[in-house]
DNA sequence: CGCTAACCGAGACGGTACGTCCCGTCTTTAC
DNA sequence: GTAAAGACGGGACGTACCGTCTCGGTTAGCG
């Protein structure tokens, strides 16, 4: 077992700086985002900035796991398939024009042209969040509330429904548009 | 009629900037764009740059535009809805991949959060695009062909699951799998 | 004799220009000397600002030598020499603070040193100056009025006291401390 | 007793910055005075510079009161006046076309026109230089060795005559012609 | 009295410097 | 020995002038 006992300065550092680095996030932007600016809002040095996180990525994507941890959804516990599909919808709606994601978003799917690094966190982190929404479809259409559609390909489309007006449009989707879509979709 | 002539410099500055400035867009992305480079790369005096447009927003807009002029899709002749719609979103899944459009579509996503006259220009040049869609869809269910869905609400999905699958996961989408895309949402 | 007639246009611009140079010169100092806002003070395109002096200096230099005409002083009419002396250095502290020569002597002490053309031109223009006052030293001198000086060093002592007070302390030489630097000197 | 310690670092720009400066102001004068070759003669970045001084004129200050150090004159050991009054003048003339002060000195006369701090740098620096003058003129005019002046016109007039050979015309005093100069003041 | 040459305003051009901001690294001191 | 403070080199930003240049349009005066 593990003797490693952790310095209590370097705990209080990082929570200061991540919740700083999810406020800047919120306030400012990705553009604007700026590390001097972080490091005043936890009141810490930007060399201990920097000693945590090499750069501007690292940290925003470790800020970002932070937010991943506040799990979205009980396990199934006998909720309908159509309420559950609605309900990781609307929460994805939601989460894509609120802070700190709103902002943090569009830069990322910018960001994961140019990182690897950042492409890799970006994709397995849809890829957590849409498995979610998979997994519910495929209980609806097994369950006969849904067309007998594929699963994937139809998370994919709802999900990117979401996405795309929320990116490519000035109307994101407002939580009562969401049982249309889900109509529209899956019958 | 007009006499206003132009200055073959300007004619010959402007060209060469706007050309330097898609490749700066698709090299380096947004958040590394960089008026100096653009210069440098136009092979032009930085204060050229300047005197054409006040900051990089300006530029970048104005650069955008200039891929607007491809006039895109011929009118419908009566080609299947169904054929219509496979080809629409085949030729979306292609320029997503390809340059020009692969390189500066991400960046395009980061800076309209950042710009209005470039969320102006991306959301009119996305709102066009889909429009032929949204004509394709609703003729096919007028038609008979696909399930009586929303057509507007259709289109959004199946363009979103387009640019979903290209942005937010490791596998863009192949023409092969847009036919299995198809019916899934409309049947 | 010459029949080169010269364009109207021509003597317009340069007086236009030479004018507004002076102007600039007083408004803004040397310092803050703009050819640019000397152009829009005339009311005449840069270019022919340019096509007239090919750099700033030959501009200040060329506008400063209009001021030369102004005959300061007529020739010795029995004017008794203490009151001539005293004119002229009264006249010289005058100068030395009032627009444009305030602004432009500092100026010129330095830019002599870096050209050699401001060097010939305003050491000339010094000498000329100061040749009227070593004149009046002399004859003071001869009639018995001054102590028997050295008229060239009485002159230098005198002069340079003027310039010393305006360009070294931050009490300029008032024209009533002239007759008591005259004593001082020429007793 | 303080233990506030500096940086070494700080301590090695800062010298080799005003070093630099004071360089540059000999070599290019105040109009051509640029910050950038300032840094680069000083092996440093620019903005290493700007961290220290805000702008170009508090760092000519700062460069000029490094000139102060030295301090010159020992207390009066009953030396003659008119032998001290010469010798300080000498002094004076000959630094005045001396390395550090000869190209200084012009650029000097111009930057206070445009700076309240350079103004007062050099004025005080005059004034301090100027007051072992007049105490010297008094001395012997208080001893009889000189005509009965105002000791602090005359030593006016002796100074402005230094400067005003070193910066209006071409020939700057020789020590030889220094007893000449004494002599037409103070008899 | 019409032509042509000069002069004109307008303003684009490549440059250079400004002072500001922030990056990510590196050094020093204090705890 | 690690954390905090903050100096460092680098480089882009957008602005302001510099002195040069190209462009048509107008004006003057000669032929």
């Amino acid at each position: 077992m593990s003797h490693k006992s952790v310095d209590p300065r370097v705990v209080r550092s990082r929570e200061a700086l991540l919740r700083a680095a999810l406020e800047e996030l919120g306030a400012a932007g990705y553009a604007a985002f700026s590390m001097d600016s972080v490091a005043t809002r936890a009141g810490v040095g930007r060399s201990t900035l920097y000693r945590h996180w090499n750069d501007r990525w690292e940290l925003v994507a470790d800020a970002l796991e932070t937010l991943n941890v506040q799990p979205r959804g009980r396990p199934d516990d006998g909720q309908p398939p159509r309420e559950r599909v609605e309900q990781l919808l609307t929460h994805l709606a939601r989460v894509l024009v609120e802070p700190p994601m709103a902002s943090v978003v569009p830069a990322l799917v910018h960001a994961a042209e140019q990182s690897d690094d950042v492409q890799a966190f970006f994709h397995a982190y849809s890829a957590s969040r849409r498995q979610a929404l998979t997994d519910a479809v495929r209980a609806g259409v097994e369950a006969g509330d849904f067309r007998p559609v594929d699963p994937d390909a139809a998370s994919v489309a709802l999900s990117g429904a979401v996405f795309y007006r929320r990116l490519l449009t000035g109307r994101p989707l407002r939580a009562a548009e969401v049982p249309g879509l889900v109509d529209t979709v899956l019958g």
